[in-house]
DNA sequence: GCAATACTTAGCCACATGGCTAACTATTCG
DNA sequence: CGAATAGTTAGCCATGTGGCTAAGTATTGC
């Protein structure tokens, strides 16, 4: 058993960055991108209809919130997804579906056992 | 076997608000305070050192993004979790999770069948 | 070595976001 | 009825975001 216990969300800051960088469907469509492995900017750019520069800033946004690695050889700059950084958002929803199913337990054993009181 | 062809993300619209929506840290609170049950917008906001009116916007960016529901009776306005809504990121991980597979088996191929050429 | 390639940097702009105060409306309780 | 309660509306402000152009740097190919 592993720690449930967390009175305050954990890693808050993280997910914020996490979720903010999830937010923009190009950043998205890069993840998904990635997903089928790494790729230079040049490349990735290609498929949005937007200039290099603002695709660069997506680009530093994902690397920021640790969605994605980069690394510069020569004049290419290759991209790689982070999978374990998107378990992230796993564990959140994961934590999240635990608090409902201690609700459903609670109403589960109020009708079970009729001593505990109505809300 | 269902629809994994979509070339576009699907319900793009939709997972640009609800990201957006997660991504702050008292929203996500709140989604988590409601995954134990209905709360008034009151009783919601005295555990956040914010003032009301900045509060209600948080409200309302939940329920326009479609993560809660709200009614009012009276005076009280009470904030219900829609967790059907939450599948929405359940499911754009997995489509991830697709992604990667897929690939693995493109490299799980290449290392079983030497007939595959290199990248 | 010169030109093309692949980013990078700098700076500007419009609009969105998250916070605030002040003042207002609608219910409910005594 | 009148006061307390529970939101709501309006408007202001600083900062952040996502887009652009223009110009610069560093590699690589001919």
């Amino acid at each position: 058993m592993a720690n449930y216990s967390a009175a305050v969300e954990p890693a808050s800051a993280d997910l914020d960055g996490i979720f903010t960088a999830l937010a923009d469907p190009t950043r998205r469509a890069v993840v998904r991108r990635l997903g089928t492995g790494p790729a230079s900017v040049g490349d990735l750019a290609d498929a949005f209809p937007i200039t290099l520069p603002s695709f660069m800033k997506h680009v530093r946004t994902l690397e920021a919130n640790g969605l994605i690695r980069t690394e510069k050889r020569g004049r290419v700059r290759t991209c790689v997804l982070r999978r374990d950084r998107l378990a992230a958002v796993d564990d959140w929803l994961a934590e999240q579906r635990l608090v409902w199913e201690q609700r459903t337990d609670r109403l589960e054993r109020l009708v079970t056992d009729p001593k505990e009181e109505r809300p």
